[in-house]
DNA sequence: GCTAGAGTGAAACAACCGTTTCATCGCGTG
DNA sequence: CACGCGATGAAACGGTTGTTTCACTCTAGC
């Protein structure tokens, strides 16, 4: 990848047609490796000049010499994927290539336990704004659960992470009791409070629905529906990557069904994002 | 495989000279992809036009034509996995199985994007407990910022996330300075208050790793070594398995390196547990 | 408000490309 | 041996390409 780096080398360099050249060609490589400069300059809507010299300013002779550079690169993507699996792993596995294992396979398989029409319940509840959604989280998981409630927050109302202090958190179960919908996130070597949070929530009507590590989990048998994550690791520690990925699945298909309702909230929330000019496209 | 099939139906009535040219680049495709008449003709060792001919007899209008096609069955190959997956709605595909396709490829292209060495870098740095170790994250990656910092702290001191008031950030930023790692994460769009903060830690000679979705990104470029995510998602909002999934490895690789040093603390940390009695196995 | 300088695209230009033409070669047939 | 004919490459020919020039626009700084 030899263009990549180099435009990362004089990214602070770039002219705003330039920058515009660049995102075009690294979203599309192929644009450059078969194309004209005309194609490239179209593409970018820029001037076949300003392209010619974002190359020249990366240091290339021209433009021929750039999308040689790209070729070159291309030429060893399309080699078959055999060959070159055989010289990654030349030899002994690394640390890494298993990682990159493991992780793919937790995303596969926790995906794949998933039961036809047992995620259908679990959205249908989560795409209701009748019911508020309470979020319960082991330490270990606090993060994606976080991300889960982050991105669900942003398609319906009424969703909370509940942490903090145990005082707090019976308080917050007790009020909404009846009509809640729990997502409960936690593996083996539960923790104890979440278990007795859950217990409380149940006996007041709650429906929940638990991820956890394990059908026999003591998450599993008090849920309406459980679902069993893979979080398997090359490290100390288990992976919530297939986690993610199944709370992803969630906010994805809640999406889907709350389209028109969800599109309401959404554009409020880049409103307000565009008001307080807090995003940039280049850091200018 | 178009032109394949086109060469097998027609090998009968190649003359031996355009049977060489079809030798030529069946053994080497990239030659017509990327070459010029010119080019294939002294690799076959023929004259340009007869090349010229041997495209028009496999049934192309000339070989502008058959280069076209060539180019075709090429881009296929070496479009990134993720986008492959994207348009490949073949009809009744569910928005399940293609979320899974969508994670999967996700988490492998973004470990495959990984430089060699470039990894190793970040982890020296993760693994010195000299350096304390601040996070920056935008809203959206805040949850899988969180998990990492959580996993990191378990493995050595001095590990935070940055968050909170815009005071508080740059009074941080102020006292660690020089010495501080910063590993920062945002995706396009990105925050503003984040492209500062990062200049200003980087002004007081910090050192810093992105996580962005660009090498054009303004974080990578004042970044020391940046990584580049795969973020495509089959609903409305980015998602962060992939990054997760990188930050994982990090967290693997420093446990890897801090054998010794980490098991003091863990056990530390299961201690605490084990006294609060806080975890069980069964619920029971 | 004016100016210097950077940024940019239209147009001119020379080089190269794919295509076509044409003379030559090789070879079987009358 | 002459002849016809398919095969072949050198060279000519438009068309397109990458490159360079140049005039215009926009903006920062005085």
């Amino acid at each position: 990848m030899d263009l990549e780096q180099r435009l990362r080398e004089r990214a602070d360099v770039l002219t705003p047609s330039e920058r515009r050249i660049g995102e075009t060609i690294l979203a599309n490589s192929q644009l450059v490796a078969f194309g004209t400069v005309a194609d490239v300059a179209e593409a970018a809507r820029v001037g076949t000049a300003t392209v010619v010299r974002f190359a020249v300013k990366l240091g290339f002779d021209g433009y021929s010499q750039l999308q040689a550079s790209v070729q070159r690169d291309v030429s060893g993507q399309l080699r078959p994927a055999v060959e070159r699996i055989r010289d990654q792993r030349s030899g002994d596995e690394t640390l890494a290539t298993r990682h990159a294992d493991v992780e793919a396979a937790n995303v596969r398989s926790t995906l794949d336990a998933i039961r036809v029409g047992d995620d259908r319940a679990v959205v249908d509840r989560l795409s209701d704004e009748r019911f508020p959604v309470l979020v319960l989280s082991g330490v270990a998981s606090r993060g994606v659960a976080m991300q889960f409630v982050g991105d669900l927050e942003q398609l319906r109302p009424g969703v909370r992470l509940l942490d903090g202090n145990q005082v707090d958190i019976v308080r917050t179960l007790a009020l909404v009791g009846a009509e809640a919908t729990l997502v409960v996130l936690d593996l083996r070597r539960y923790e104890r409070w979440l278990i007795d949070a859950m217990e409380l929530a149940r006996a007041r009507g709650a429906w929940a629905v638990a991820v956890t590590d394990n059908v026999l989990s003591p998450l599993a048998s008090m849920a309406e529906h459980a679902f069993v994550v893979s979080a398997a690791s090359a490290g100390p520690f288990d992976s919530h990557v297939g986690t993610l990925a199944l709370l992803n699945l969630f906010v994805v298909e809640v999406a889907a069904r709350r389209r028109d309702g969800a599109v309401t909230r959404l554009d409020a929330i880049e409103a307000a994002w565009v008001a307080a000019d807090a995003l940039t496209d280049d850091g200018k």
